[in-house]
DNA sequence: CGTCTATTTGAATGTACTCAAAAGCGGTGG
DNA sequence: CCACCGCTTTTGAGTACATTCAAATAGACG
């Protein structure tokens, strides 16, 4: 994904002129990542704001008992750190790593709340993000619900297509609240039928 | 909470003036409701979007086998309704309803966008609020995975207290996404120890 | 090729669910 | 004021889905 393909995606919901388009990457840090590489460690201070440019991350919190928990995977074009220790100036909850070799945008608090005075028109661009963010995580916290361990794996293939070759099983299982071992017999199952 | 509280409450995210703040109440219907009444029933068209004055409200969604799943409680100054259906001018997903006597303002989308429109410094207000939003629901997915149904309960009662005292247990099981018969058991433990 | 990590497989265990029935509680009418 | 009705909560027995632990196998990478 190019600079003006991100341009031409915040366009879609708000209107910036070619002068917005080109101060806006200066509130950002350009990073390449390798694969494995992390941009934001859990303990980070400040947590940081991060829009995916290319590869595929992923985003995810270490528990007292040393448990991975998956927040979320993030490819071109989606947002992803710790919004709550971002937006409170608090060191980061969670860890952003690559998986796969990884373009990325960083910004941290400060020059956000920056770029948000300078072009206001970004108010409604990341309105719609968050509200749109805020809608698949609510249809998440249903699915983890009424869904069994089978169904829930049915509809991250379905939402992910692609990721299961990418990204280690582990994950996706920690991803979707079960153990690597049942996820493992859950496909095996799957294949059967 | 009065409309004036109501202003201060959004005066605090972003600036309005004493016009706008008249104005921003043409855009949204008043209603009292009875508690046990329906703001929106599941399937209402087009879903609209909810910002409590006063009382509690729930939240939820009944899947096709009649299992009812509750989204969320409100009480006042939250904003509630299916945000999904809201956006795309679809039938709402979920069911809106008063658990207690309440004060609702209601709105549908052509008169949302028009107020965006008339009143611009509101995309930074529902930025922040959906971004707020976010957070919490993050946190709710990241809880619902690590703890048993017990920590679950645990944490409910610290995020609201008091709500135990007015809403039904079996709806704080939906919440939680356990059976009221398996909370019943939880709080008997809890009781014990 | 060897090492390290990820995945698979299986047995024993546990947390939470289903079904069923009894007890509690709140409102309503006699 | 009491008695009844419907709904919610409790209790218990049996069950199922998913976990833990352990060990074997497979894969990735230097």
């Amino acid at each position: 994904m190019t600079e003006s393909q991100i341009i031409q995606n915040i366009r879609k919901h708000t209107p910036l002129t070619e002068a917005d388009a080109t101060t806006l990457f200066s509130f950002f840090t350009h990073r390449k990542l390798r694969k494995n590489e992390v941009v934001m460690a859990q303990g980070a201070n400040p947590a940081l704001f991060v829009l995916i440019k290319s590869g595929c991350l992923m985003t995810y919190h270490t528990d007292t008992q040393h448990q991975v928990h998956i927040i979320q995977f993030g490819t071109a074009m989606w947002w992803t750190g710790d919004l709550s220790g971002f937006t409170q100036s608090q060191p980061s909850q969670y860890t952003v790593k690559a998986m796969t070799p990884a373009d990325v945008y960083v910004t941290d608090l400060p020059r956000f709340e920056k770029m948000m005075r300078t072009l206001p028109a970004l108010e409604r661009y990341f309105r719609v993000i968050f509200q749109n963010a805020l809608v698949s995580h609510q249809k998440r916290i249903v699915i983890n619900f009424a869904a069994s361990a089978q169904e829930k794996y049915r509809a991250f293939q379905k939402q992910f297509p692609g990721l299961e070759l990418i990204v280690p099983q582990k994950y996706i299982a920690s991803y979707l609240g079960i153990t690597p071992e049942f996820l493992s017999t859950i496909r095996h199952r799957k294949a059967k039928s």
